[in-house]
DNA sequence: CTGAAAGCGCTAACAG
DNA sequence: CTGTTAGCGCTTTCAG
């Protein structure tokens, strides 16, 4: 119990407007037409006594928040700082607040995170983890009503999901770069556990074998900076390099990109460059970075509308794969000896 | 009334594990040790019956939740991102959780915001906003408990405040460019109305002055690339241009740094830039920019440690200034002609 | 169309 | 140390 509220509550509005606190309730939620006298006493009621609802008692009440959970990874990188942004206003659209929880991609806190959002304010979850899973994180998810997975997939996992069409990412890299006359390209992967990145690999060697390139190194770590610098370093130790690039993903060509500066080697003269996830602004980096383009608030929108059916009732599998496109600037350009 | 619950509550545990609510809900709570073989009893229950607590609940009978709100004009902008990052991590150190939302500096939106959350489910705000703000919005601010301003000012709002020292920015910077021989020098800031963009103008202006320069030029805008687009053709459009410019945000010289380029500018031989605001990889732009930096993790600390002092009573007014730096890198030059 | 009253699931006095 | 019980503030059935 707690200490007398001073606060005013809907008996209060209610005896103040000379009602009872149904009729306030019900003209609140608008599921009421009420004489325009006394839809004015409430309202002046309300102004006078400045009485804000509480959201807890209504949603203990009804049984529902109206509110989704986004789980990601972190928030400090623009993709996922695009997304959280991309979904806050798809859900925002729907009426729906946000309940937005960073996990680093800790096992322990994902699973804290789901359970939490799980039985209570939220009506559905988003969800993106991009590490190996747990099977406790496996069967709490699937104990999870209203479950989209966004952009990663997580084998083992039975719901809607909306990822992005990654082995055709690769290919795309894979085929521009054998276009412009590559032979010897390089792919520096995000953790090799994920499907998203076996998925852009095989895409890229496909598409390199097909034109009669291919791969001829290949390096797997976190989505990190140092990531990139390792692989920038194992790059340069090797006796005959690639004349290109495919990074994985946008942090770790941070990295790389950095240590490449730094050992002096010119992009795209010396080494072509091409990276998957064109957020921020890479066209000012130096140089103008060539990248595989995917659409960020089509994500958000889409796994709003997913996660809306599915959690009326309609618990669909539907899987969706946004494409993705390749935006060509200037890191990539024809090998020194062709 | 919702329909009779299949999901089992604190009662259902109690009845399992042959004790009553009072001992669970206590023990969850964790004000009590209990015998060995109780405690094992009602984990068990727990288990067994996969119960979650209702957050809700919880919330509505003890009369606050855990949780704080954030309230940001948008999460799709890297100083944002990592200031909503850092609250996270330091509310998630507190044992808060966050609600976040990002108002898109739309004064509707804020003030709704700021409403939903003043008695609600959060025991702290933190708010920022970067436009005029209206006096029902000061006055919704002024009648928030737990509020802390961050980053930017709000006349009239009496509240704790974490804010950077925006003047000492300008100063450096001012010093910076004088130093490298500017005496002509530029300023492009963000709305002319705020507080921030005017102490870092003063800062400017007097370090200029101090050493013999002037600033001759002056522009505002909203914090947008297309405002900095602007900002150059304008530069560009000048009979006797200045030979510096100093941006007020990452997001305006965004736009000013593409139309630079675009103009084949070069920088900083043609012109010298620098940015307040370090978010982002700006080491790797094109050319690496000279940057003053706002530590954002700290802003987020204090910021969690001044709402729970304000919500514990104390409603100091507390305003903190944080200290920035200059970070040197390689868009400011010496002028051609000097 | 409006009011009385029974919960929603949990916490915290208060008694035992 | 443990159980009983009265709410927290709101929604919604059910009478009137």
């Amino acid at each position: 119990m707690t200490q007398r509220r001073l606060i005013p509550g809907l008996k209060d509005v209610a005896r103040t407007a000379g009602v009872s606190m149904a009729t306030v309730s019900r003209y609140l939620n608008a599921n009421l037409v009420l004489p325009a006298d006394t839809a004015h006493r409430i309202d002046s009621a309300i102004r006078q006594l400045g009485y804000v609802p509480n959201l807890h008692a209504r949603s203990l009440s009804r049984g529902r928040s109206d509110t989704i959970g986004l789980v990601i990874p972190t928030i400090a990188n623009p993709f996922f700082a695009l997304l959280a942004a991309a979904v806050e206003e798809a859900a925002e659209a729907k009426g729906l607040g946000v309940l937005l929880n960073a996990t680093s991609n800790n096992a322990n806190r994902e699973l804290q995170y789901v359970t939490r959002m799980r039985r209570n304010q939220v009506s559905g979850l988003l969800f993106v983890s991009a590490h190996y899973h747990t099977p406790e994180l496996v069967e709490a998810l699937n104990d999870t009503r209203g479950l989209v997975l966004i952009d990663e997939d997580i084998p083992g996992v039975r719901s809607a999901k909306v990822l992005y069409d990654n082995y055709h990412g690769g290919w795309l890299a894979g085929q521009h770069l054998a276009e412009q006359g590559h032979r010897r390209i390089a792919f520096i992967g995000g953790p090799s556990e994920l499907a998203s990145t076996r998925d852009r690999f095989a895409g890229l060697r496909d598409a390199a074998a097909q034109a009669g390139a291919e791969v001829t190194f290949e390096m797997y770590g976190p989505y990190a900076p140092s990531h990139g610098e390792e692989a920038a370093r194992a790059l340069l130790s090797l006796g005959r390099p690639p004349s290109a690039v495919f990074v994985s993903s946008g942090e770790i060509m941070i990295g790389l990109l950095d240590a490449l500066h730094r050992a002096a080697i010119a992009v795209p003269e010396r080494l072509s460059l091409i990276v998957f996830d064109d957020a921020g602004p890479l066209h000012l980096f130096d140089p103008p970075l060539t990248a595989i383009r995917q659409p960020i608030a089509e994500l958000g929108a889409r796994a709003v509308e997913l996660m809306l059916a599915a959690s009326q009732g309609d618990p669909s599998e539907t899987e969706v794969r946004l494409p993705v496109e390749l935006v060509k600037r200037a890191s990539v350009a024809p090998p020194i000896s062709v």
